[in-house]
DNA sequence: GGATCAAATATCCTATAGGATCGGCGGACC
DNA sequence: GGTCCGCCGATCCTATAGGATATTTGATCC
């Protein structure tokens, strides 16, 4: 082996399991829209692409399962789940509205400064998929500032959704979001737990409205 | 096939397949604490014990790791997640408390009258068991009267952490949570929402405080 | 021409065998 | 006596073969 990579297997000569790599790629793909919504999903298709066993792709996807994002029917196979419909982008909303808003006033509250300095609004992204990646960024961070980690994997979960379904519309760029995201920061970086929450409450209603327009 | 077990087969013809079926068997044994917390589990023990394939049995630990209720070391194998901490139980029931009467409010507006026919308070309930299954019965009720599914699925997923938490420490039956219970169910059935959320934060404020004790 | 039935295909589901890796144990060496 | 090294067991990971089932397609009949 040259000496050029060892240092660099020095850093990670965890393989963490086939299966952990395998759901993330087939993450990957279900929030780039290689695999849209409602498609079918071949396990010995994506063992034959992947170049790995059907074992790990089956554990997976069935993690995938559990959280949501393909479904099985039995002896017929998996597809992805289907585009969000009226009902459920209202459900996700009332979650969003509920936990969210809270989690923003205890970032603002306990958030360590390091990461409050990783806080961008993500103003001047380059692309749409460049804002949605620092959008999710965003919101990842200010779930974990509160240091409740169930209510950071939930929205962690949910904001999947949101990004599949903002992508599905090639939606786009809202200068408001920018706007909405420096109230946020703004609040937090003044440690205003009161402010932050009602910053983040408006910013998902807005976020709300601009979204439901595309439904129906 | 003989004609006595035909009028049962009528009944579940939905094998549905072997990984579901797995997958409530191990999580009943976790709930039932036949599998302590921090506890290996053998994927081929389990395919001996149960006479099946591996295949199923990596499939339902799959989902239970998504569902963290178990947790996966590289070439060491599957445990049982530990028994919860006291930043846990904090992180939970902070959680608890933001969800839970708020879907409490929902269902008071919005509970099907069928379904508040089946909320029962556990009064009388002969055991530890059955209190905590109608316990159990109790929040899963209230959480789906809402009609917001992730919601419901949200809180279930937290409901068993919170049962085996209870079940490790042969927590006695308490009386006031029967007392609790009822003033939610009378609150639902009056449809006032405010009161109901009222109600059931006291409820999980209390239930808190009871199980605070346990720890440390 | 439309509907029904049967064969064919694709896929999943299961089972078994073999290779690779990690943790623990005993013995040898310093 | 402490430390290091090689062996062994357990486990996961992979691969392949065979059985079972749902969906699709095509032909036949009305």
């Amino acid at each position: 082996m040259s000496e050029v990579n060892e240092a660099a297997d020095r850093q990670i000569v965890r393989p963490s399991g086939l299966a952990e790599e395998v759901y993330r790629r087939i993450r990957a793909d279900i929030m780039s829209l290689k695999l849209p919504p409602d498609t079918r999903v071949s396990v010995d298709s994506l063992a034959r692409e992947l170049g790995v066993s059907q074992t790990p792709i089956r554990e997976a996807l069935s993690m995938l399962e559990a959280n949501g994002l393909v479904s099985k029917k039995h002896f017929t196979g998996y597809a992805t789940a289907p585009r969000m419909g009226r009902a459920q982008l209202d459900e996700l909303f009332e979650f969003r509205l509920l936990v969210e808003p809270h989690a923003a006033r205890k970032a603002a509250e306990a958030m360590a400064e390091s990461d409050i300095g990783s806080l961008a609004s993500g103003e001047g992204a380059p692309s749409h998929d460049g804002f949605a990646d620092m959008d999710t960024e965003f919101h990842k961070l200010i779930a974990q500032g509160g240091g409740n980690h169930l209510i950071a994997d939930s929205l962690a979960r949910l904001h999947i959704h949101v990004h599949i379904f903002r992508s599905c519309f090639r939606s786009e760029i809202a200068e408001e979001a920018v706007h909405e995201h420096d109230a946020v920061i703004k609040a937090i970086r003044a440690r205003d737990g009161a402010a932050a929450e009602a910053a983040m409450r408006r910013h998902i209603e807005r976020s709300y409205g601009r979204l439901r327009d595309f439904i129906e």
